[in-house]
DNA sequence: GGTAACCTGAACATCATTGTTTGAGTAGTC
DNA sequence: GACTACTCAAACAATGATGTTCAGGTTACC
C-alpha cells in the first residue's frame, strides 16, 4: 500500500475532544484574540496537556480554527444564488456575510500574528469576491453608482457589517433589527446619487 | 500661602522628556495597543527607569496619552461651526472627525483594559454629541432619512471613518482621496430613501 | 477483560514584560 | 561654577504565559 494510510483511526473522546477545544477556541479567540491556551482548555472542559496533545503549539490551534471559521463561512456565502436579480442577491450576500462576520469578528485578529499576510489575504479574498462580483453585476446593469470605486464600496460593506457586530455587542441593536437594517443600509451606499432608483422618473 | 503651590517647576529636560514619551506612546499605540513599556522609551529616545520616574506606571501613561489624545480631538471638533447650513456642516464634521479617527485609532483599545467603562463612555461620547446633534438637525430639517434610528446612523458614520483609516493603512486608498470620498459617502447614507435631494423634483 | 490510547494534575524550564533599586554620570538652573 | 534635579544602564524580583515531562488514572475498543 501507498503511505497515505491514516495513522489509524483516532479513538472517539479524542475527536470529541479536538472538537470541543476547536469551538471553545472560536469562542474564546473571537472575544479575546488574546485569550491564554489554559483559558481555552478550561473552557473546553479538558486539561492543558490535552490541548497541547491535539495541537502543538497556539499557531497550530489557532490555525485549526481559521481553518474550520473559513469552512463555515465558504458554506454559509456558496448557498447565495448571485444570478438573481441584483437587488435580490445583495440582500442576500448581506444577510449571509453578516452572519458570518457576526460570528468570526476579532477571530482574524487572532489569527493575524500566525498566518502570513499572504494566507489571510487568500482566505479573505474569496467572501470578498463574491461581494464584488455582485457589485460589478450592478454597475453593469447601470442601477449601482460608479462615481466610488468597487473597493471603496466593498470596504463600506465589510465596514457597515462590522459596525452591526459591534452594536449588538454594545446591546444597542438586537439581530433582528440588525438583519432589518443592513440591507437598506448597504443598498443605500450603492444607489446613484440624486435619482430615484424607481424608473417612473423617466 | 494655600498649599496648591505646584511643587517647583520642573527642569526644562524634563518636561521635554515626559512630552517625547507621551508622543511616543501615542504612536506606538495607536499602531499596537500591546507595546511595551520599553518600546515606548525606546521610540521616546529615554531609557526606561526614565519613563517610570514621570509615569508610576502602565495605567498612568496610558492614562495620560488617552486624556492628550481626546484635548487634541476635542481641539479639533469644537472647531466646526454647527448652525451653519446642515449639509455643510456635516462635511465639516466629517472631514474633522475623520482627521481625529485616523490618528488615534487603536489607541483606544489600549486605554480599554485601565480606564473604567463610564470614563471611555464619557470621553466618547462628548465627540459622538457633536455628531448625533447635526443628524438632528438635518432630521428636523426634513433632508435627512428617519427609517434609520440615530443611534445607527452615528454607529455607521464612525464605520464609514474606521473603513477609510485601515483602507489608508492597506494603502489602497489615499488621505487626499480619502477626505474626497467619505463626505459623499456619509451623505448617501443619510439621504432619504428614493428621491433626490434636489428640490427641482417637485 | 485486557490493552493501548487517551486523559489528568502537578511540576518544571523558558521567556517576555512589568516595575524597582542602585550608584554613578550629566546637564539644567540659580 | 556649584548645586541638584534629572538621566542612565545594569541588575533584580515578580508575574504570567508557553510548552514539556512525568507518573498515574480512565475509558474506548477488540
Amino acid at each position: 500500500m501507498p503511505e497515505v494510510q491514516k495513522e489509524r483511526t483516532k479513538r472517539a473522546d479524542a475527536v470529541r475532544n479536538k472538537d470541543a477545544i476547536i469551538d471553545a477556541a472560536l469562542t474564546r479567540l473571537s472575544d479575546n484574540p488574546g485569550a491564554s491556551m489554559a483559558e481555552i482548555a478550561r473552557v473546553a472542559g479538558v486539561g492543558r496537556v490535552t490541548l497541547y496533545g491535539h495541537f502543538a503549539d497556539r499557531k497550530d490551534l489557532v490555525g485549526a480554527v481559521f481553518e474550520r471559521a473559513m469552512d463555515r463561512a465558504e458554506a454559509e456565502l456558496a448557498a447565495v444564488d448571485i444570478e438573481q436579480d441584483t437587488w435580490n442577491s445583495l440582500q442576500e450576500i448581506v444577510q449571509s456575510s453578516w452572519r458570518v462576520l457576526h460570528q468570526f469578528n476579532a477571530l482574524l485578529a487572532a489569527a493575524e500574528p500566525y498566518l502570513s499576510a499572504d494566507q489571510i489575504r487568500a482566505h479573505h479574498d474569496k467572501p470578498l469576491a463574491r461581494v464584488v462580483s455582485v457589485l460589478e453585476k450592478g454597475r453593469s446593469e447601470g442601477i449601482f453608482r460608479t462615481d466610488h470605486s468597487l473597493t471603496w464600496q466593498a470596504a463600506c460593506f465589510y465596514a457597515i457589517l462590522h459596525s452591526a457586530a459591534a452594536e449588538i455587542r454594545a446591546e444597542r441593536l438586537d439581530e433582528v433589527a440588525a438583519a432589518k437594517i443592513l440591507p437598506s443600509t448597504i443598498r443605500a451606499l450603492l444607489v446613484p446619487p440624486d435619482l430615484p432608483t424607481d424608473k417612473s422618473l423617466h
